[in-house]
RNA sequence: GACACAGUAGCUCAGCUGGAUAGAGCAACGGUCUUCUAAACCGUAGGUCGUGAGUUCGAAUCUCACCUGUGUCACCA
């Protein structure tokens, strides 16, 4: 096993042969040799930019690990691209690769198998956890997130924002940005006014202690069923809702009890998922900050009345009007965004400002932009709306007034409840049970609200969400025990020396090229603010690991020992930092 | 009706900025535990990439039209 402090007892014992050490990262490259090498060939026709921009990765290996297609040189040259691959081919042989190899229009470069291995082993297990980590500081970036209703239970919609929210703060993190996570709480609005109303009628407190959110949700449910009998009670709710903004004592008692229940209640989901927070200001917060955004409007002379209403014509930009004020005076989620970004700007002083809120919001959020772009505020090219698609159930949408929901607590407790099932019968000597059944049954349904694309739709289903086997959050998780397991067994502490990493076989290799690609996949999914990316390589990169596993004997006393543990040890360093990056913990038995 | 997002194997989905034979997982069928955790691995079967044009040496990928599904479209958030 290698020694946590790996990385110092490296440079330690090493520093006779730090240059050769730089010789193995620099070789880490290969794309660029491979640029390179064509570059000094075609200099008067391609520059080296536009042969990087040709080079792929075949799709099948014996095809190679890069391919350079001549069809761009076949217009210069005027030649068939079969025959100018023959030619490069046959120039480019040399030492610098295995084999360069003509396939009809294509070049197919082979880079050896121990070079590879050696070099991205011997960087992973000195950098540890920090591989493909960036240092320099970009900035604070907020992430607008989770942000669940008070009196409201948590539902799998909230999940999501919760689970991708969390997913890019850390990929941000790794690449060097400083996210500050924010519950934008539904504090405040209407519904309150409703909730007062429907308490009063039909609650009482001993319940609400009992068991706050099932039953304030009962009697939110209860109001919205009565309304549609009997309209005047929406009338009453208006009512309340004005004596909560007026500060009436009753009112804000009966709030503040709410909030603070439900508060507790959500604090024991986000525990359950480790995800914390910087900032809980929600709606409620901005409540004394609307009334200076109507007045800047109205300065800017952005404000326009319009059917008893206060809008913002955003007719120029092709949207439909910003509703700022009701007819009735009161603000709308709109101004209390703005108060918000505003707020956060001046705050935080963002270099990027998320909003991890579903797609059905996205008109709302490009109104938002173009509002405050009129307002004067360049930074409002920072916000970004990171949409996710719709869950439903059965193929319904997901209403938490008409009583169709799926609770978030429940799911995760049955998930928990199969992991333990799971246990005890495959690993029922396993110590830490409870532990390590909790970390794979709430594993399992974060990774699989991130293993697909965040605007895919899905309908929910528990089956689905707490499968162990295949695409999942535990195979991942199973790869990595295994890799753990091994590196127990061994019992040797691994030399980091690239010469002594060399490793020739075909399966080794495709663990080792992935390995390669971990740098560009976090990039991607920081650029793209999109946690399958990360998802998908970490499955893939198990597969070829258990591929690895089940046709090569690792625990073979002979000189491959070191180069094969350094391999295995390699892999789990990345496996637990892709599940890390998900929010998603990676035992080390299971 | 307008706008947005989607349509790939029976089901759930990959397929990066266009490239060589369209890939995984589930389900089905068959094989592999005296050897490193079988939550695994190997094999078989399964596809007019919604439809039709266009751009290109080359299109699941880009453009346009159409069909289908979902969402949004002024006093909810």
């Amino acid at each position: 096993m290698v020694p946590r402090d790996f990385s110092r007892l490296f440079h330690d014992s090493r520093c006779g042969r730090v240059f050769l050490f730089i010789g193995g990262i620099k070789s880490m490259n290969f794309k660029e040799r491979v640029v390179k090498s064509l570059q000094t060939i075609l200099q008067d026709k391609l520059d080296g930019q536009t042969i990087e921009k040709l080079i792929e990765r075949p799709k099948y290996s014996h095809l190679g690990d890069y391919a350079f297609p001549a069809f761009s040189l076949a217009k210069i040259e005027k030649r068939a691209p079969q025959q100018i691959a023959l030619d490069l081919a046959k120039e480019l042989q040399g030492d610098d690769f295995a084999k360069v190899e003509a396939v009809g229009p294509y070049v197919n470069f082979f880079i050896k198998h121990d070079e590879l291995t050696s070099a991205v082993v011997s960087t992973i297990l000195s950098k540890g956890n920090q591989y493909a980590s960036q240092s320099e500081s970009k900035g604070n970036v907020t992430i607008d997130m989770s942000s669940p209703n008070i009196a409201k239970p948590m539902s799998m919609g909230h999940l999501r924002s919760t689970v991708i929210g969390n997913s890019i703060s850390l990929i941000l993190d790794k690449v060097g940005f400083d996210p500050i996570k924010i519950n934008h709480l539904g504090d405040w609005g209407t519904q309150f006014g409703k909730l007062i109303v429907a308490y009063k009628k039909w609650g009482s407190e001993d319940e609400v202690r009992q068991d706050p959110i099932n039953n304030l949700l009962k009697y939110y449910v209860e109001f919205h069923e009565e309304a549609e009998k009997h309209p005047e009670l929406d009338d009453e709710a208006r009512l309340w809702f004005k004596k909560l903004e007026d500060n009436d004592e009753e009112a804000l008692k009966l709030w503040r009890w709410f909030r603070e229940e439900s508060l507790k209640e959500f604090q024991r989901v986000y525990d359950i998922l480790g995800v914390t927070f910087d900032s809980y200001n929600g709606e409620a917060f901005y409540n004394d900050k609307m009334d200076a955004i109507v007045e800047e409007l109205k300065e800017k002379d952005l404000l326009k009345e319009s059917q008893g209403a206060q809008i913002v014509d955003l007719d120029d930009l092709d949207l439909s009007p910003a509703l700022i004020q009701k007819s009735d005076g009161a603000t709308l989620y709109m101004t209390r965004d703005l108060a918000a970004a505003i707020y956060r700007k001046n705050t935080y002083n963002f270099a990027e400002s998320l909003y991890v809120v579903g797609n059905e919001q996205s008109e709302h959020f490009k109104q938002l932009k173009a509002v405050l772009g009129k307002m004067g505020y360049d930074w409002s090219d920072d916000i970004r709306h990171i949409p996710f698609g719709l869950i439903t159930s059965g193929g319904k949408k997901l209403s938490t007034r008409k009583g169709n929901i799926i609770l978030l607590e429940e799911v995760l407790s049955d998930a928990v409840r199969l992991a333990k099932a799971q246990i005890d019968e495959k690993n029922p000597n396993l110590p830490n049970k409870e532990q390590v059944a909790h970390e794979v049954g709430v594993g399992a349904v974060i990774f699989h609200d991130l293993r697909n694309d965040r605007l895919d739709n899905f309908d929910f289903n528990l089956e689905e969400v707490v499968r162990f086997e295949g695409d999942t959050g535990p195979y991942v998780q199973y790869t990595n025990a295994r890799a753990q397991s091994i590196l127990r067994k061994a019992n040797h502490t691994v030399d980091a020396t690239p010469s002594q990493l060399e490793l020739t076989d075909d399966y080794s290799f495709e663990v080792a090229k992935e390995l390669l690609k971990f740098n560009e996949i976090v990039q991607r999914a920081a650029e793209k603010y999109e946690p399958s990316i990360i998802a998908k390589y970490a499955i893939n990169l198990a597969q070829l690991f258990n591929k690895y596993y089940a046709n090569q004997r690792i625990l073979d006393e002979d000189k491959h020992l070191n180069a094969r543990l350094a391999l295995v040890e390699a892999t789990s360093v990345v496996l637990t930092e892709s599940l890390r990056l998900l929010g998603v913990n990676a035992p080390k038995e299971m």
